[in-house]
DNA sequence: CAGTATCCAGCTAGATACTG
DNA sequence: CAGTATCTAGCTGGATACTG
């Protein structure tokens, strides 16, 4: 029965690893992946690449060119881009395509993987655009308690 | 019509912030939240504390001392975990109580606000637990493709 | 117990310059 | 176009010591 195999898999994983245990290497991915640009990536990735709001989540994960991300992560250093789209190529979240076109073109595209990864760290841009405001209002209140 | 308005008002945030923009108050916010000490501090607060596997994400937040969540996040410094709970209170996703006691007691919690949350990055603790055999596994094909 | 305060090593990330 | 390489300011985070 591979449902069962599968869940026992699943649950078997679940009980391997534990990234409240500073020894976990578990640990160590969540700090990799509960990080700015891996999220804004990923978002990119799966987003039409109009930049429309909402353009997020969309269907089909999209290929992407290096210079496109780089526009639509406004602000990112290519050193940053560059270090988190390898990072992202090592974990197998992302697959990178060379075009020997002249110049040469590179393509960035989301793996399954990847894609299922994305399904939580979306949630995370969503929620801060989302609770912007509240956030900003329970700030004031804090700092004005203080002061 | 309370639920159009509600409605609207969350559209509006959505267009109003957008975290692909680099000046966006959005992007720093999403800086903070998207971090490992934020996503594992949220996570104990909905554990039972017992640290039983699969003891987070239960039903109801619970309120945690200083000295539990200490134990809890294995390895975490003092200095790191105050940190995190300051900037968790500020924002509204945590309360402080202070009881009393000698020596005093001190207790945290989710709001809802901090509860919503925990929702989306919960699903980060779990991935990384989840998939860390499959990113291993990449890491060392890409490792010996490089090598 | 639940912090605060201070010091400092080391990493991060931006800026800048250069290349196949 | 899609990077690599280098330098550095400054921030992060750990260690340590002290406190109501």
């Amino acid at each position: 029965m591979t449902t069962t195999t599968a869940a026992r898999k699943r649950v078997q994983a679940k009980a391997e690893y534990d990234a409240f245990l500073a020894q976990c290497p578990s640990r160590k991915l969540l700090d990799r992946i509960a990080d700015k640009w891996v999220t804004l990536v990923l978002a990119a990735l799966r987003s039409d690449g109009s930049h429309r709001f909402g353009a997020d989540c969309a269907g089909e994960p999209r290929p992407m060119r290096y210079s496109e991300l780089s526009r639509l992560l406004a602000g990112v250093s290519q050193k940053m881009l560059t270090q988190t789209l390898r990072s992202l190529e090592r974990d197998g979240l992302i697959t990178r395509t060379v075009v020997p076109t002249v110049p040469v073109t590179v393509t960035y595209e989301l793996t399954d993987l990847g894609v299922s990864l994305h399904e939580v760290v979306r949630g995370l841009k969503g929620w801060a655009e989302t609770h912007m405001d509240d956030v900003l209002a329970n700030r004031a209140t804090y700092d004005n308690q203080v002061a």
